[in-house]
DNA sequence: GTATTTTTGCGTATATACTACACATATTAT
DNA sequence: ATAATATGTGTAGTATATACGCAAAAATAC
C-alpha cells in the first residue's frame, strides 16, 4: 500500500436547531491556527483508530458541548483541492438535528465561542462551509417532505401549529392548515396528549407527541411518509 | 494542523451495467498485495493533489478501461476501522452507470482481470465491498422511482419493452404495461424515433429515445419524475 | 363584564391521479 | 395457411389531493 499519501480527513457537521419560529445552525469560533477567531462549522480531523461517527460526536462534544438528536452522513467534500489552505483535506460532512431540550449551549472547551446562527443571514465562512451548509439545507428541505424529521426539531410535546410553522418557515411556503392536519393525523403516528398549551392569546391548543415506535412499525409495514403542499 | 494522522483515503465505485435483461456490476481482480487474485470493486487510493472525482475516473480507466455514463457519490465508509487489514482506510464510494455502448471491457492495465458480475449471485468479497454493493443497489432501486435513470442503462434507441423489463428485473416487481407506458409517455420527454426493431418474433417495436434536454427543461419548470407500481 | 381580537379545530365537494382490466395487430415460426 | 409471440391501445372505478369558511375557546381592550 502506497505510503506517501498526504491527505487529511476531517469531519464537519451542520447542526440545525429550531426555536421561536426560526431555523438556526451551530457555528463555533476557531481558537487556534490560521483561521483563529473565524466562525466555522464544528468539526476537525479524525483521530487514528477512530470511526467517522465517533469523530463527529467527539467534535460536537468538545467544541459545543452538545448532543444531537439525529445524525446522518451528508456528503464528502473533496473536489476542491484547496478548500483548506494548510493541506489537502477531505471533509466527510454530517447533517444533524437537535431538539429544543438540548438547544442551550454549554461552554465550549475546544472552541473559543459557540453560537446559534440564524440560517437566513449566514455570513460568508472560510473553507467551503457555505457550500456544505447549502447542501445540508437542501437535504433538510427535501427530508421534510418524505421523512417525519420535523419532530426531531420540536419538543416532545408540541401544539399542531408549531409543526405547521416549522414547515412554513423552513420551506418558505404557504400551507393549508386543514389539509396538513388531516394528512399528518391520517398517518396515525402522533398521539393527542391530554395537556393543553396555555401561553398567549387565542384558544389553547392540544399538545401532541410523535410516537417513534409506532412510526417504525408502520414504516416496516410499508407506509411511507410524504407531505406535499398545494 | 496535527501531523500524525495515519488514515488513508480511497475511492471505490459500484458500476452497474444492464444487458440481456440482467443487471451486472463491474469487478476487478487484484494484481498485487495481500488481496492479490481476489475480486473487488474497482478503486484505489487517492493521489496527492487529486480530486475525488478525478480519482474515480482514473481508477476506472486504469483498472477497467471504462467510461461511465453517470456518476454520483454514494457514501463514505469509515465506521469499520478494520475494513482494510493493511491500514485504516476510508472509502469514498461512488455509484455509476454505463450504457451498453460502453459495456465491452477493454483489457485492464492495473488489474489482473475485469468482469461483469451478475448482481443476483455476487460472491462474498473482501473489505466491506458487499456492504457497498448493497448500498449502491438500494440507491439504484430507489432512484428508478424518482429519477429517469433507467435510460442511462439503455442504448440511445430502445423499444418500450426494454424499459419495462429493466424496471421489472431490477425492482423484482410486476408491472402493468399499459399504465407504465401511459405514465412514461405523459412526462413527454421520450420521443418516438421512426425506426422499428426487427429482431425476434412478434410484432416489431417502435424505437424511442430519451430527450435529456427536454427532461432538464421540464425539471427546471418543476415537474418531478415519479414512477409507482400497482 | 362586554366586545374585540387571536388562535385553534373541523367537514365537504371537486378535481386529479392511480388502478384494474382485455383484445386487436404485426410479425416470425411451423 | 395456421399458430405462436410480442407490441399497442382505452375506459371505468377508486383513491388521493385540493379548495374553501366558520364556529369555539381563550386573552386582551375598553
Amino acid at each position: 500500500m502506497q505510503n506517501n499519501q498526504n491527505i487529511k480527513i476531517a469531519v464537519d457537521a451542520v447542526v440545525f436547531g429550531y426555536q421561536d419560529n426560526a431555523l438556526y445552525i451551530l457555528l463555533i469560533q476557531q481558537k487556534y491556527g490560521p483561521y483563529k477567531d473565524q466562525w466555522v462549522l464544528p468539526g476537525g480531523l479524525v483521530q487514528n483508530g477512530e470511526t467517522l461517527t465517533t469523530a463527529v460526536h467527539r467534535e460536537l462534544q468538545e467544541e459545543a458541548g452538545i448532543k444531537v438528536n439525529y445524525l446522518e452522513q451528508l456528503y464528502t467534500f473533496g473536489d476542491d483541492i484547496n478548500r483548506d489552505q494548510r493541506n489537502q483535506v477531505i471533509s466527510v460532512s454530517y447533517f444533524a438535528l437537535v431538539n429544543p431540550e438540548n438547544f442551550k449551549l454549554s461552554a465550549a472547551t475546544d472552541a473559543q465561542d459557540v453560537k446559534w446562527q440564524n440560517i437566513s443571514n449566514t455570513p460568508t465562512l472560510p473553507f467551503d462551509h457555505n457550500l456544505i451548509i447549502d447542501t445540508a439545507f437542501k437535504r433538510l428541505k427535501a427530508k421534510l417532505h418524505y421523512q417525519p424529521i420535523g419532530f426531531d426539531l420540536l419538543p416532545k410535546k408540541f401544539p399542531f401549529s408549531d409543526l405547521e410553522h416549522l414547515y412554513t418557515t423552513i420551506l418558505e411556503q404557504e400551507i393549508d392548515r386543514r389539509n396538513f392536519r388531516k394528512k399528518i393525523l391520517s398517518f396515525d403516528f402522533i398521539k393527542k396528549s391530554n395537556e393543553k398549551q396555555k401561553t398567549g392569546s387565542g384558544r389553547p391548543a392540544q399538545l401532541f407527541t410523535f410516537d417513534t415506535n409506532k412510526y417504525k412499525a408502520l414504516e416496516k409495514n410499508g407506509i411511507h411518509f410524504e407531505i406535499k403542499f398545494a
